[in-house]
RNA sequence: GGAGGGGUCGCAUAGUUGGUCUAGUGCGCGCGUCUCGAAAACGCGUACGGGUGUGAGCUCGUCGUGGGUUCGAAUCCCACCCCCUCCGCCA
């Protein structure tokens, strides 16, 4: 969410960060005439709670009873009028709360323009993918082959977009989670293992609600909310809380399965492994100050860029362009893994600076020096990996002629073998 | 799931027959007086958000959350959340 300040003395600046999202400008100043209306009607309102409050003491000291009657009797009018307003300011506030929510954050300067996907930019290409002409099975074929990936029996029990992994194949993805955990644990993020289950009020201080209400599952009776990603509860680590300048930054890793409706994607990627509603997902998150967030997403860069080079697996760096960029983000990169069986690059980590805005929507601030006012900190989040489709690059890059995979050097000790399939 | 107790301004507490509570006190913290310096003592100050004002300031809201009763609610009523104790069940 934005300070509304920022739409009160820079509604320009907004409405050039909408428009290089391609989205519609017109809430700008709908926003701001909500706002002007909200604190006119509390200008009045207010002052008659003054009033009240004032004659209200008065009358408690009252001794003479008509007197009093009285009093009484004209504060009830005063109150009538009151409900009124408190009433239409409710509904004001209501109003303008629902239209800021859906405000996106403004893309930096930096971040190049563009309408869509295509004019992302490539940043650049790491490592040494196969040579096209090796013939190299997809996963699809591979992990059910190898005995690994149980596509079948996954959708018997859960429907599509689920399958099962089975020995060397769930102890692969085992390996991946702890490896990559100790790997961000010792590049200074603390390890953190949270609820999978959250309340709805997290989704909002996150920003999945009210946008991506599709994508979550909850439960029909309880406030119980499953996280389509460790970024939420991450962000909800703090929430309502004034940090102490010395606490930043802070690092935090943790592993969580990911759950997803995938609405918005039906009928895509539903081959393989490559997006079930169920994945495992090793996230990275930053608070910082605003003045150092932009260095720590470079950091937070490098340690994504890091996991893909320590398993020897190419990969490229997309820098997002205005209008592919998620909701919340200010700047966005995207890690995407080369799978040669896919024949395809897989997005296996998108790592924003997402400047104030959860920290807002979440009240998470920072006091600068001690006795400064609290101001919103910074969010960064990064996946340190996606786990499913470093699998799939796994299968695929380091599978070997006689239909055999080479464990990457680093994951040998925790898959318990040099090669899986022999 | 059942029974009971409880959530107050960083921490600890007072306040629950509704009205000087504009929430008291202690600790902690900050500034000051004193001192060569410090401790102690003493004095002053110490929440967050909103509105308004150039400013000092004025003002509204917040005593777990949301409603309600009332001229007036920390205090009464309802719902929900959380914590503690005991019982039951259970990985």
């Amino acid at each position: 969410m934005h300070d509304i300040r920022t739409f009160r003395d820079h509604p320009d600046a907004i409405r050039r960060a909408l428009a290089r999202r391609g989205e519609d400008v017109d809430v700008v100043d709908e926003i701001r005439t909500l706002d002007e209306e909200r604190r006119a009607i509390l200008t009045e309102l207010e002052a008659l709670k003054a009033t009240r409050n004032t004659e209200s003491k008065r009358i408690g000291a009252m001794r003479d009873a008509a007197e009093r009657n009285a009093a009484i009797a004209a504060m009830r009018e005063v109150n009538l009028r009151i409900d009124a307003l408190d009433a239409r300011v409710a509904e004001v506030d209501g109003t303008l709360h629902a239209k800021m929510n859906g405000v996106p954050n403004s893309p930096l300067d930096s971040v190049p323009d563009g309408a869509s996907a295509a004019e992302n930019v490539v940043l650049r290409e790491v490592g040494q993918r196969r040579d096209p002409a090796d013939d190299v099975q997809p996963h699809w074929d591979i992990g059910p082959a190898l005995g690994l990936i149980d596509f079948e029996r996954g959708v018997r029990m859960s429907g599509s977009r689920f399958y099962v992994l089975r020995g060397a194949g769930a102890r692969l993805q085992r390996a991946l989670v702890q490896w990559m955990l100790d790997f961000h644990a010792d590049r200074g993020y603390v390890e953190i293992a949270p609820p999978y289950i959250v309340r709805e009020a997290c989704m909002w201080h996150a920003g999945q609600l009210p946008k991506f209400r599709d994508n979550l599952y909850h439960d029909a009776e309880e406030d119980f909310w499953l996280v389509p990603t460790a970024e939420v509860p991450l962000t909800n680590m703090h929430v309502d809380e004034i940090l102490p300048a010395e606490s930043l930054p802070i690092h935090y890793v943790a592993y969580t399965p990911c759950f997803r409706r995938e609405k918005m994607s039906a009928g895509s990627d539903v081959r393989g492994i490559k997006r079930g509603h169920q994945f495992d997902k090793v996230e990275m998150f930053k608070f910082t100050t605003p003045e150092d967030s932009a260095d720590a997403l470079a950091a937070m860069l490098a340690d994504g860029e890091a996991v893909l080079a320590a398993l020897g697996l190419p990969y490229r760096v997309l820098q997002l362009c205005a209008g592919d960029l998620g909701f919340g983000s200010t700047v966005t990169y995207d890690l995407e893994v080369w799978a040669p069986g896919c024949g395809e690059w897989l997005e296996v980590s998108s790592i924003s600076d997402f400047g104030s805005f959860q920290a807002r929507r979440a009240n998470i601030r920072y006091r600068p020096e001690p006795g400064a006012a609290a101001v919103p900190i910074h969010t960064l989040n990064g996946s340190g990996l996606g786990v499913p489709r470093v699998m799939i690059a796994i299968l695929e890059h380091y599978q070997q002629p006689d239909g055999t995979i080479r464990v990457p050097d680093v994951l040998r000790d925790r898959v318990g073998a040099d090669v899986i399939g022999g």
